[in-house]
DNA sequence: AATGAATGAGCGTTCATTCAT
DNA sequence: CATGAATGAACGCTCATTCAT
């Protein structure tokens, strides 16, 4: 979960549509992460392009050598973390693994989350990739709950998701996302897990 | 700045410290509603605050009469809404009642809460107001947690207000905030007041 | 404020702090020219960006890649005709060849001068600069008029320099500052420098 | 020279044209004195129309059943003033009284001696009253030069004005108005009149 | 592939002036 | 006569985006 060394989703492409060689690799990924970084200082919002290329030691006209226009680099890295999201629903860990790791996740990338939860974006896609793998997490435990007996009505769902999104954006506030975790875990396991008691 | 050369913000008119009469005050209160009303529909950042003169069917001038600006306006609004969750958290009705209350509220004022949760204004004191608001709230429910021998640790009840604010924030997104409370409030009880079940 | 929700002035592409290739170079120069053109026929509080920047023949986004504000762009002429009046205490030519110098860097300067002359800016920087040049003259003059045994006392010595700028004032006003320096001239040897007559 | 005593030139009417009744005429008093003070504080440029009422205790509206603008009210006060100069002309007093009385004028209506300096209105008849009033001061001390045998051409006449201009200006601003003026006294006696010495 | 420079639409804010009571 | 309220044109400044090298 370490910054810097990941790649663009399956492809050696910008997003514009640019083959990449080494050093473009190299400059786009210096601007997503720097991207995530100034999100999370200040906020998507209030972001101004300038922030991104000071952080990332290049410039305006570079950026825009990479992406279209702000919203796009927010879309790329939209893109990384519904892909995240995706794995995690899919490989279905334990439930203390799982909180753990969405967790871990909401570390990184939780400016983008959070601006999928804002609906700050006027970009249907960004938005429909959050619901969708929010979705997917949702349906995955969902059917977890019905497995073991538990209640799994959508509104009962919804609540639980919402308990992890919020745990995990305070805990990331608070910097405490590992240790509160497991704690949220435990609050998951007895009140929506366990049956028949 | 504006073309004067330099002024204390806002010492024009001292919008804050006048008194009001009958036509000043319908104003006042066609500013706050507009505001209220843009802020839902575009999110504070978003709004300009021309949509909100349009709204109030004022001139741009009149605003800047009764705010410093546009962050003024959430204050009072703030301030508002904060009164409003002392009130609940006063009065601390039956778990029903209060999601049920503390949904309305969510519904009227949701722009203005999400503005706290967001950080999105950069004014200690509206945070403030939002932040002891929301721990009148929690400590509240905590005692009343404590009072039937629930678990009451710190981490339980912040969970129970990620759900109680998730919870109100999809159901007024889905405009089903009137539904969605009572089976919260199910959950609620369920999940964190059901004890030696 | 612009749109931005906080930021310190000017932060923004730090206009100070740039290097400056050949075309900055010349873009800030027909800025500052243009600011001394528009400064000189409209008066400093008179004058609008705009104007500078129609003038100048850019646009109102270049002026703040170099300047601050308004103000700013008054400091660095100040800077400039600060150094000009240095140069000429440091010099000290004869008083014909000193009027002469005087009054020409009054009809390029006059404007920033009286920006000085009428505490219009809010900016103790450019004020102390007009003070210190302003002292450095009249410290050469009172020790000249010292050498020759002509009565030097400060009030003596500020009546001469008031009678130096008032008279560029009005000559280049007149447009007659060529003419009318060395009639200047005789008017303060007589009046001054001539003793024991 | 007191404050609050004076009454508009020859009338009881206001610059509109109203007749006034005792109330009006003490209304339009404290405005006149409220702009006096107000552009002495800040400038003609600087001071808003609600720092004049507010320093008159009175209301915009009112401000504008006295004066048409705010540069009408300069030019009430700039008719106060130049009676005052064309009264010290006419009675050309010895110069040490001359001096004395042309600076305890300056000392009350500086702010709007400057506002002609500056060229700061554009009000053609504001400036020609400036122009007139100083003109004939220029006059009436270029004849009694011309009477002791003193040189009294154009450009040292000009430049006596500008000695006496500044002198005033400073020493108002430095608060020394009273003591200065005899120092000057004796500067103008001995550089400007002492002839055949 | 990269960059410094330029642009201008857009927004916040001010304040002289007018209006209704 | 007096006043509080309202107005909107005008201006300063920002920053996403494009351009020329």
């Amino acid at each position: 979960m370490g910054s810097g060394d990941e790649r663009v989703a399956g492809s050696y492409k910008s997003p514009q549509g640019r083959v990449l060689r080494a050093q473009g690799r190299r400059t786009l990924r210096r601007l997503l992460d720097a991207g995530l970084e100034a999100f999370a200082t200040r906020g998507y919002h209030a972001v101004r392009v300038d922030d991104i290329v000071r952080e990332a030691r290049t410039s305006h006209g570079t950026f825009y050598l990479y992406f279209a226009n702000k919203e796009e680099l927010l879309r790329s890295l939209a893109i990384e973390c519904a892909q995240r999201y995706e794995d995690l629903a899919t490989q279905d860990p334990p439930i203390e693994q799982f909180v753990a790791d969405f967790f871990a996740i909401y570390e990184r990338y939780g400016p983008v989350i959070r601006a999928w939860m804002e609906n700050a974006v006027n970009d249907r896609e960004v938005n429909r990739l959050g619901v969708e793998a929010f979705t997917h997490i949702a349906t995955t435990l969902g059917e977890r709950l019905h497995r073991v007996g538990a209640p799994h009505d959508p509104a009962t769902v919804g609540s639980l998701m919402a308990l992890l999104e919020r745990s995990a954006y305070y805990a990331v506030a608070a910097g405490t996302a590992g240790r509160d975790a497991s704690s949220v875990a435990t609050i998951v396991q007895r009140g929506y897990f366990a049956v028949g008691v």
